[in-house]
DNA sequence: CTCGGAGTTCAGCCTCTTCTCAGGGACCTT
DNA sequence: AAGGTCCCTGAGAAGAGGCTGAACTCCGAG
């Protein structure tokens, strides 16, 4: 297994190396996002470990980069704390999985071997329950042939859904996974928000692929409506 | 059955030994992360208890370690109050099961029963007892193919129900475990509840999994009715 | 500057859940 | 068989949770 690490920071950056390295794993350190993109097209890495916050290009950047060069690799993006979107955009721009800072270290190479072991195939660009598709290209949605325009917002939620189909979510980890944590204002904005989702993505197509939990939050209905 | 404890707070940890023993339980008692992978090892446990907060190294660390060295013990793991990241990040580090602070002590021996019964098989999410199961991540019990939706309260029941199956578990333990050590209202409650579950899990499937002990409280049939 | 789209807040309405209560039934003891 | 205790269940009140339309702010495009 072989992992590239790009990370500006350079005691993060080491002690994520050497750290990877005490598990067997190779890892090959970057510092910067242009670079990132070079070295990234390397198809012999079996992840990308890619931090948000880069000189040159930013993460996004390089993480769409690849993406529109046809790199397949898993990728795993480095947010902050507080970085309001910056998962769901992370997903958005066709990153695999994402790791909020301060993360675990254990957690990090347990998500890398997940990544690892699902391959290059995790990566299509598109998420897909039934039906019911969200293309992170082209950043719309898609219920059979008929193409919908999503807002940001309605797009982060709805992907986050889509992500994990047949789990139901929390309303309040909805918030932060869209709004972020640290998000002050009505919780009420989710339902508000479900309810944009139902009117685009369901009621033209009598379709209820969005159930409510009571007491819990939202479901996606694993055949898509 | 045989435990092992890590836990840094001795108040804590020795308060479980001793009510594991009130059990008939044999539990052992190791105050850091090192001690705990050291006697992790020992094949003897049925089950592990794990603190997350830890001197030495932590217990995700501890967690990852014994499953990197092979060792298929069960393990729970004591998550924080409000470390809602903690309880996915210990199921990825291999934990099998997580009991978020502050716990009863009741569900504590009442997760470790059931750990230690499915022994090394692993944490699915899924309760299940002959053809009923119950799906923590869908949040939903199914009958055979057949989905049930439950409210909060019901579910909350019915998993106490699940968690040990063949024990008569007695009304007030119910009422604890669902409504809270300091619920004040009618006990009658539970009678009510059980009502519900019936109709929603046997009625309609000609089944009685739920048995009444008179004088004591409720048993789930171990074959699921 | 104006316009329109996106994001958010809010209040009212409606539905579902929760809980209480009381009557009747089941079961046990004597 | 009588009486007592425990359990079951239907009805309904109270309240929490969820949905939606309206209005407001913000911001960027034209």
């Amino acid at each position: 297994m072989k992992v590239l690490v790009v990370e500006d920071e350079v005691n993060l950056g080491t002690s994520i190396c050497d750290g990877l390295e005490a598990e067997g794993i190779e890892a090959e350190l970057v510092g910067d996002g242009i670079t990132g993109v070079e070295r990234g097209n390397d198809a012999s890495f079996d992840a990308i470990v890619l931090d948000i916050m880069l000189p040159g290009l930013n993460g996004f950047r390089v993480c769409a980069d690849l993406r529109a060069a046809g790199v397949t690799t898993p990728i795993l993006m480095l947010t902050a704390k507080d970085g309001e979107l910056d998962e769901a955009e992370a997903l958005d721009t066709g990153a695999d999985d994402f790791l909020r800072k301060p993360f675990s270290f254990v957690v990090l190479v347990a998500r890398l071997n997940a990544l690892a072991r699902r391959g290059a195939r995790g990566y299509s660009g598109i998420l897909e329950v039934g039906d019911l598709a969200l293309d992170r290209e082209s950043h719309r949605a898609r219920r059979g042939d008929v193409s919908i325009d999503l807002t940001p917002r309605e797009f982060a939620l709805l992907a986050i859904l889509l992500a994990q189909p047949g789990k139901a979510i929390r309303k309040v980890d909805l918030v932060n996974e869209v709004w972020g944590a640290d998000f002050e204002g009505d919780p009420n904005i989710v339902e508000v928000y479900i309810g944009y989702l139902r009117r685009k993505i369901d009621l033209p197509f009598s379709r209820r692929s969005i159930e409510t939990v009571r007491g819990i939050g939202y479901r996606m209905d694993p055949a898509g409506g």
